[in-house]
DNA sequence: AAGTTCGGTTCACCCCATAC
DNA sequence: GTATGGGGTGAACCGAACTT
């Protein structure tokens, strides 16, 4: 065989191959060396065209690469997707890292090389055959797992706990001579909260199944920022800002979703914060609108690192220019009393977060009620729709309540105390809304110790919603191998029937012909409604004048706004009918009578355990001898083992573990 | 003739060690 | 905690052989 020469090589990103997979979609027939010649198709060094028999391996099985989707992360721009060494021991590892952030455990590199320790030993003793000879753990190991597992570090900010109350009238007395000259509209207060949209058990099986199809994208993450804008007066309550990762989030993306049409401004960067930069984004627009309406107006915010006056940039900020702030008087909180003087803080969020977890708890009876199967992790843009309900419920009242208490304005009397608890009684009514939900839900008359998890997280805290099944409070590294091992095989099986059960009553799609459309229809298209508005590429509507010839121009961001607030009111109405309770109750019950369609059945779940064996089997004859049979049809994605761990000892280790 | 598989070669990426 | 360089390795690449 005659050596290579070097410069005639090339290495192809996973984003090349993709892209190569979907020119060939164009060109299904063409023949390769025509295709090798095809413009956008990839040309070595030289300029000349790929060899033929690479071509062939790119192309191989092309249209089920196309369905697998562009890939995503890390992974997107490498050559070689090479595999980590200990696949095994980093999986674990990262679940015990999330553990361990829901904790609120600091994690140094040195803790992590002390659990992964744990974890190898655990590893060990369960037979698992990854080989661990030579593994040091070592500072290039520990960078690496970070980078593949997505950890970074982050600074732990939030409230401390010990705040010296004394000095606490000597500083409301100085923002007020501060606010004075302000009127009561044009004291603003902004801060920003932390919210996990979606605290769901079974974290870890998420991770697996996560793992199975975006193979190795792993950012299930699912904190949030929302920033929130109010006046002291109450009377404008601007619209939420919601910070995210994900520049155009999966969801977004399938949805079609405008941004600019959702009833929140959307915002993201890699930390789902409002850091600098959009934080003078902010202050730049806020000042512009101000400048416009020619009004003045004071700013009340904590001075949180991120928060920056525009005139001192941190010295790393490399975003935009600061804004100058011509309109706005920015006024800084003394450090560790906002939860004391921040208006926002003393009972605006709270509600805030009260009337989203209801909303949410609302919202999973309701996906219950339409599906009649346990409610799936809702997501981004579902939260959006969520959090912009919430936002929306929030009275002018409350406001000027918390106003009121943080007590930083002269101009208001303290003596509110009519309206004293009148933030209280919302957060209670929230609370008694979850409560009913989750007992629908979960058929136990009373749990309050779920109401209280649930309520008991702080800024950023996470809620625990399962009853079921404990959540991982302290991270154990043991349990959370015998744990995710356990999980992460059983759980493909279950997805696998519940794609089975949902094709066999598909035929709800169809609706049967009744005569007036129902409640849950009426709920239904009206959430599918704002769907398909806030999908346009236009930002505003205009429909014909109903007098004479003018045209009338919707933003629709507000039509979708509308049309959630429809859709909210129709699901609170339906709470009220009680005939309801009978019907949904009605799902939960232990199937007795063999009335229709069981949805779960002792039988099923016997099907599910004998089609585990099935699947695990197959999978390893499949690694062990061909591909040919099984590997066409529905395979590719229904991989419940990561298929980076598709390794024959690794697999043996994994069955025995299995028994 | 066109596409696929085989097998040698290359180099991207892994882990470790060290320096900052 | 991060950056860099070295050694090692195996996934990707590509020409030749083989199959369809």
């Amino acid at each position: 065989m005659p050596p290579m020469k070097s410069s005639k090589k090339i290495g192809l990103t996973a984003i090349q191959k993709y892209e190569l997979c979907c020119l060939r979609s164009r060109y299904p027939k063409m023949k390769l060396a025509e295709f090798a010649l095809l413009d956008e198709c990839p040309r070595r060094a030289d300029g000349s065209p790929l060899a033929i028999s690479s071509l062939s391996d790119h192309l191989k099985g092309w249209a089920a690469k196309i369905k697998e989707g562009c890939p995503q992360g890390p992974v997107a721009l490498k050559q070689k997707n090479r595999i980590e060494s200990y696949p095994f021991l980093e999986h674990f590892l990262a679940l015990w890292m999330d553990a361990a952030e829901d904790a609120r455990i600091p994690v140094t590199d040195e803790i992590i090389r002390t659990q992964a320790k744990i974890i190898q030993t655990r590893l060990e003793n369960a037979g698992v055959e990854e080989p661990y000879d030579g593994f040091e753990m070592s500072n290039g190991w520990t960078q690496h797992f970070k980078n593949r597992h997505n950890f970074g570090r982050l600074r732990t900010h939030g409230q401390s706990g010990e705040v010296d109350q004394s000095a606490l009238p000597e500083q409301r007395e100085s923002l007020a001579q501060e606010l004075m000259p302000f009127a009561s509209c044009d004291r603003y207060n902004c801060d920003e909260s932390g919210l996990v949209f979606n605290k769901q058990p079974q974290s870890s099986n998420v991770r697996l199944q996560k793992g199975k199809q975006l193979r190795g994208g792993k950012d299930p993450k699912t904190r949030i920022t929302t920033f929130h804008i109010v006046n002291e007066a109450g009377t404008d309550k601007r619209k939420i800002w919601v910070v995210g990762r994900a520049k155009r989030p999966q969801c977004f993306r399938q949805q079609r979703v405008n941004p600019d049409n959702l009833p929140i401004i959307y915002k993201f960067n890699n930390k789902a914060w409002l850091l600098t930069g959009l934080w003078y984004e902010f202050l730049r627009r806020f000042n512009e609108e101000m400048r416009i309406a020619q009004r003045q107006i004071a700013l009340v915010t904590d001075n949180c690192p991120t928060h920056p006056r525009p005139e001192s940039p941190p010295i790393e900020y490399s975003g935009p220019t600061p804004p100058v702030l011509t309109n706005i008087k920015l006024i800084y909180l003394p450090p560790c009393t906002t939860s004391f003087l921040q208006p926002l803080d003393c009972g605006i969020i709270a509600s805030f977060k009260a009337s989203y977890k209801r909303l949410y708890a609302e919202y999973m009876v309701q996906h219950f009620n339409l599906h009649g199967e346990r409610p799936p992790k809702i997501d981004i843009l579902q939260a959006i729709y969520l959090i912009a309900s919430a936002w929306d419920s929030i009275s002018p009242e409350t406001i000027r309540n918390c106003w009121a208490k943080a007590n930083i304005t002269t101009s208001m009397a303290s003596p509110a105390n009519s309206n004293e608890n009148l933030t209280d009684q919302f957060i209670s009514a929230q609370r008694q809304g979850v409560l009913a939900a989750w007992t629908t839900l979960h058929q136990s008359s009373q749990n309050p110790d779920i109401l209280n998890s649930y309520f008991d997280d702080a800024d950023e805290g996470v809620g625990t919603l399962d009853s079921g099944e404990e959540a991982v409070l302290v991270p154990d590294a043991i349990a959370i191998v015998e744990r995710g091992i356990k999980a992460g095989v059983l759980d493909c099986p279950a997805n696998q029937l519940d794609k089975i059960d949902y094709d066999s009553e598909n035929d709800e799609q169809q609706p049967l012909p009744i005569p007036l459309i129902g409640l849950e229809t009426a709920i239904h298209y009206t959430g599918e409604l704002s769907r398909f508005l806030q999908a346009l590429e236009t930002t505003t509507l205009s429909f014909p004048n109903t007098f004479g010839k003018g045209k009338n121009t919707t933003p629709v961001d507000q039509l979708v706004s509308s049309m959630q607030g429809l859709n909210s009111a129709l699901i609170i109405y339906r709470r009220t009918r009680s005939t309801r309770q009978t019907t949904l109750t009605q799902f939960f019950k232990p199937n007795t009578h063999n009335s229709g369609e069981p949805r779960i059945d002792e039988q099923r779940v016997q099907e599910g355990r004998a089609f585990v064996d099935l699947e695990m089997e197959r999978r390893y004859n499949w690694i062990s001898s061909e591909e040919d049979d099984g590997g066409e049809g529905e395979d590719g994605n229904t991989t419940c083992v990561p298929t980076k761990w598709v390794t024959g000892s690794i697999n043996t280790a994994y069955e025995q573990l299995l028994r």
